[in-house]
DNA sequence: ATGAAAGCGCTAACAT
DNA sequence: ATGTTAGCGCTTTCAT
């Protein structure tokens, strides 16, 4: 900035002033410091203007993803992105695969850059850690799954009556043993899920056979394995409900290794790519990850120009999209 | 930091040498800094710290991506991130969606937060724009494509040696009419992809159908549509060589659209999510991001620590998966 | 309308 | 081993 002030023959703050596009520069004085400005390729260093600005912004937001190559996660980046770009501010972007620890350590090296706000797709069970940082005035917003022990928006998918739709569209089938596969019950969305086809099945005054139940699947392997399982057992299920995107996958391969694609129903909550060129094409719950990032990142920008009003929690409709795998009814053989 | 010495009671350089782990401490002092510094929840502020530091890095990179959602691009950032994460390196992700003024728009954000080095999967035709800043010291890596009238480091899949091992395939078995559907040949990864097509085709010694060359396709509709007409066509082809993953879909629509996946052979460059469990599978060229991500961010750290050497162009191998799709044999029904 | 001086949070260079 | 002073690139405050 000191080097175009001399080209331009000026002081230091009338380039300032140039920059920030404050008032008071006389045309004459504003064409020399434009002129030099483009000559010596100048840009301003916002670190360094954010630094003496009081109060001032980094222009800058952190984002915690479980992972950004995931297209869940990726979808929520690229909503929130574009909220920023709007906004003139960038994001960093960080992967935490669930771990409570890089959690914390992503949000720590989003503190040293001071970041304005933060969007946490949270792991950990406790974010007491974030305390101080909201109330020093760091804007703060939940995705996916609300904050533990803190007071702080958030913004998920309706969770349970995704799941609730999803038990009740293949009980309307007529099926009556219904299969769940769900993640680590420790995940709030898993437990959510779970609850959802335990109310529906309760609802339907069927039997709730635990045995048709199994979390703790962290892959789509893993449930291959538990549906490969089911399947094989004396009284297996006519239908089948993948609480998540892996595991739904998981669930086409075991259904085809075992050729009851046509005979046992599936469907799963989040879509997944290429679920409708699949035979049969798989019925979903879909989330809708562009409407929860853009959610999420409209209420921290309303925080972060001040907003102070109570933690809100909203809630995103999610979308049943029948397609075939969930519109199987139930057959004799393929419970005999 | 000054909160930080008061409540310490030491000066503050000592503070700082605590927080920089600089020799020199008595373990006395150390222990009281270091109280004081989680009483006080404290941390360095980078910016600040590197603004002072002579020939101070900001400790971030930014990225340049089509766009942060599509899964090559994701599966890249996430390389990256890894490499970046090694190294207390922050990443910047920005989406720029084929669009030259966005790519320099970022990258114009990019440098008014002076990242220490920039990955760009480039959509402009021309960057000497970025020349001042190379020479400026910020390191800059190309991935996807090379750099336009810049001499810069980049890293890229094998395109050619790829598009000629599908074609080759194709001909193996036994095909002689072969489509190829492409994107804008603007895009220099799709002209290499034509140019690995017609070099095998010549190579065989078979005549060059230009009716069977198809580019300019932006999405899977378009290839959809694009295919359903060369399967209306009196000499239709039998098999189909799609250079992108988002034209292999439109081509897997097209060819169920119209009973044919049985018998028209499909083979795609860029693997698809769920290649696998459609049917017939889909064999693909697959690209390895994680290798060109990893490549690319191994290549800017060693530039952003020094390294002054030529720059360099660095050739990623793409491996052909043999699904089903890629091995139908031609029928004379297909052809009739 | 313009600029000089002070200071943001921190580290370099130099004391003590 | 510890502290003091100057200054990074910028904006503020206060002159002129």
């Amino acid at each position: 900035m000191l080097d175009v002030a001399a080209l331009a023959g000026v002081g230091l703050k009338t380039v300032s002033r140039v920059v920030n596009a404050e008032p008071g520069v006389s045309p004459a004085l504003e064409a020399k410091v434009k002129r030099a400005i483009s000559q010596l390729n100048y840009r301003r260093d916002v670190n360094a203007s954010m630094l003496r600005r009081l109060g001032g912004k980094t222009q800058t937001i952190g984002l915690v993803l479980e992972d950004v190559a995931n297209p869940f996660s990726s979808a929520l980046h690229r909503a929130i992105e574009d909220s920023a770009r709007a906004r003139n501010v960038l994001v960093f972007a960080g992967s935490c695969d669930e771990d409570g620890l890089r959690e914390r350590e992503l949000i720590g090296s989003f503190r040293d850059r001071r970041v304005d706000g933060i969007i946490v797709v949270p792991a950990s069970s406790d974010h007491t850690f974030l305390y101080e940082e909201q109330r020093a005035g760091t804007a703060l917003v939940f995705v996916d799954r609300p904050a533990a022990h803190l007071d702080a928006d958030s913004v998920a998918s309706d969770n349970i009556n995704g799941s609730t739709a999803a038990v009740e569209h293949l009980l309307a089938a007529g099926h009556r043993r219904i299969a769940f596969l769900g993640d680590l019950p420790s995940i709030w969305t898993a437990d959510e899920r779970l609850r959802g086809y335990t109310q529906a099945v309760a609802q339907a005054g069927i039997h709730y056979d635990e045995t048709l139940i199994r979390t703790g699947l962290r892959d789509s392997d893993a449930s291959m394995h538990a549906i490969a399982e089911l399947l094989a057992a004396p009284d297996p299920p006519t239908a089948i409900f993948t609480s998540q995107n892996l595991l739904t996958i998981g669930g086409i391969r075991a259904l085809k290794a075992a050729a009851l694609q046509h005979r046992v129903a599936l469907i799963g909550f989040d879509d997944i790519p290429l679920g409708d060129v699949v035979e049969p094409a798989i019925s979903v719950v879909a989330q809708d990850p562009q409407a929860i990032g853009r959610a999420a990142a409209e209420l921290l920008f309303r925080r972060m120009e001040g907003d102070t009003s109570p933690a809100v929690h909203q809630v995103v409709p999610v979308r049943l999209i029948a397609r075939g795998s969930g519109e199987i009814e139930p057959t004799a053989s393929a419970s005999s």
